[in-house]
DNA sequence: GTTAGCACTCAAGTAAATAGAGTGCTAACA
DNA sequence: TGTTAGCACTCTATTTACTTGAGTGCTAAC
């Protein structure tokens, strides 16, 4: 693969005609080049020199009597090679960081849209995903005579509430007790080491109450499963619409359709893109850049993506992506969400 | 207005008309008419027919060589006299009942989802929306040393969790005086009636902890003023691209934009969508049906949105609604949302 | 190795021709 | 007086042929 060095000409000349298709959208003639660099060249060097870069791969002919536009394989070399990163302001991200985003999707929603409305395209990021939630406490309490509430904290400080259906008022003396059995034997540990054993030693511990072990048990159940939940929010999908060369067949179509439907993109992003990132470390930096075919998400095979993974504490990750069409501005794209992870990492120490 | 009465050929005729386009998205030829119906006229005196029907603002001619197409009026006309509902199952609606859905925006988050599969156009459905919420119950609790954790229950059994900064750690026999304290003088209180008067109290009561009260108060007044944010699901969006005399003109692209800003929508939804329904009654039973410029939302004015409004108890409401092509199956429409409406009527009594 | 020049290709735009669906109107009929 | 057949007319949509222009590949000369 790696036989087909290219001399520095050729490398000028396949720059300036990917720069100039990123700009314009159409195929680049031999004529512009020649005027538009400064290699004083004639058009007719530089087609020669285009009917090379074509045979290497490079470039593509739409058709016969056109000009050429960049390949994935064209792309590929620009965004490892030439591309010049942009340090990007990100528009209002002061904003962000004012208002004080005290539950945490509410700070993703605002860094989509922020990314969405500062390049142009469609953004995406998912909420961080834990390797796995450990209990680290557990409070009953009293709400009426036929609830109570269960306040479960998880590794992270993340309290959820779970309302439990009770048969009786418990007395505060026995709600005491529960807790401190519950407290005693379950903390710290995460689903898988919730076993019979232990379950076994808590009904006994609780006496007459364990049938209400069952219930508290579902719901300490309920609220890990929930918080491993990926979730994705989206932003500027439409957006999407405005590139000609997405919206003429169906891709922008399918595309639209893949990032409404927040579920099953949730997995997608979740199963694939983690799992080919590994594989081809196609990285600039922290970042991922994905080009046509080289996205794993079939909706997006005719778009580029970059994405890159913020950290929120200690190997608590999340991803957070770029959607746009393959000539999109690489170089803004991948300045900005450099400059997004950091800000976001000064937010996240500074927690 | 009402001078037009049109007679029971006319109304037999239109109807006609009116049905055939609705399946087909063809303007409406004398000929099919009189093939069509059972009235057993010739395409001429359909054709006179027809004329009248215009001059009377029912039906337009796109262009002279065309055939008919509804106007608003007439689709009016149609859904307030000549529409038969029909009783439309709703399919996988016991998927929504069977899962538990403890938290009311996951419910609505299929409910939505289930109407756009189910009709094929676009959904949205608002959280419900309090008259104003009154604070039943505030528990503090010690997290670590730095933390305190605030649990809230707002009107309605709705538990929300606050964690506070603490200078220190409190004693447990302090937090419960302070627990004591706060719901005797709050209990039953909304935000309004939250005064300085009612503040100062506290703060003397509280003595030398009235430092952490000023930070328990913004926990609660925040935590209300979450739960009264009207937040807006949608499914389906994409629906929309189906229909070519939306996709055609750039009326999707629009409604598309609009359907992706939840927080735009939300406030869209509820000042005009309520103010509107007030104003002019089309209401059919419990369902509103928004016709083409009849609808107080811009970006569908070239579309048709039929609502409803649920009820989740007394006094606590919010609003569903499906957008369509003014094309619409308002019969089918119609009848979903009202089966829609008991179903989601027993699950919310059961609760 | 570079360049000028020329014949060739192909998409895109323009113009004219054709087909077909549907109308409005008139005149005749019951 | 309401209904119908018939015919001329209108307008869109589709097809076909023609033109334009950007861009290429190749050859021959520098």
């Amino acid at each position: 693969m790696e036989t087909d060095r290219l001399d520095s000409r050729k490398m000028a000349i396949l720059n300036a005609i990917i720069r100039n298709y990123l700009e314009t959208g159409e195929p680049v003639g031999s004529r512009t080049i020649s005027k538009f660099t400064d290699l004083s060249l004639s058009s007719a060097t530089i087609r020669n020199e285009m009917a090379d870069l074509e045979e290497l791969g490079y470039l593509v002919q739409p058709h016969t009597s056109a000009g050429r536009i960049p390949s994935d394989k064209g792309y590929r070399l620009y965004v490892d090679k030439m591309m010049e990163e942009k340090v990007e302001e990100v528009n209002n991200m002061k904003e962000v960081l004012d208002q004080k985003a005290d539950r945490i999707e509410n700070l993703l929603k605002k860094v989509a849209k922020l990314l969405a409305v500062n390049t142009n395209y469609a953004s995406m990021i998912t909420t961080p995903k834990y390797r796995s939630r450990k209990l680290k406490f557990i409070q009953l309490t009293n709400v009426d005579d036929e609830h109570l509430l269960a306040i479960i904290f998880l590794e992270g400080n993340i309290p959820k509430n779970k309302v439990i259906e009770a048969d009786h008022r418990y007395e505060e003396s026995v709600l005491l007790k529960l807790n401190i059995v519950l407290n005693s034997l379950l903390q710290d540990l995460d689903l898988e080491e919730i076993n019979m054993n232990i379950i076994q030693k808590i009904k006994e511990q609780a006496g007459e109450d364990s049938a209400l072990i069952g219930r508290v048990l579902d719901a300490i159940a309920e609220a890990i499963r929930e918080e491993d939940n990926i979730e994705v929010y989206t932003s500027g999908a439409t957006n999407i619409l405005n590139y000609p060369e997405l919206s003429g067949d169906d891709s922008a179509r399918k595309l639209l359709y893949t990032l409404e439907d927040k579920q099953e993109l949730a997995e997608l992003v979740d199963d694939k893109l983690s799992s080919v990132d590994s594989e081809h470390k196609r990285t600039k930096g922290d970042i991922q850049v994905y080009i046509g075919n080289e996205t794993p998400i079939d909706s997006m095979k005719n778009c580029s993506v970059v994405t890159a993974t913020y950290e929120i504490e200690e190997g608590v990750y999340g991803k957070v992506g770029i959607i746009g069409p393959k000539r999109m501005d690489y170089d803004k794209v991948v300045g900005t969400l450099k400059t997004l992870m950091t800000q976001l990492d000064e937010i996240f120490r500074k927690k």
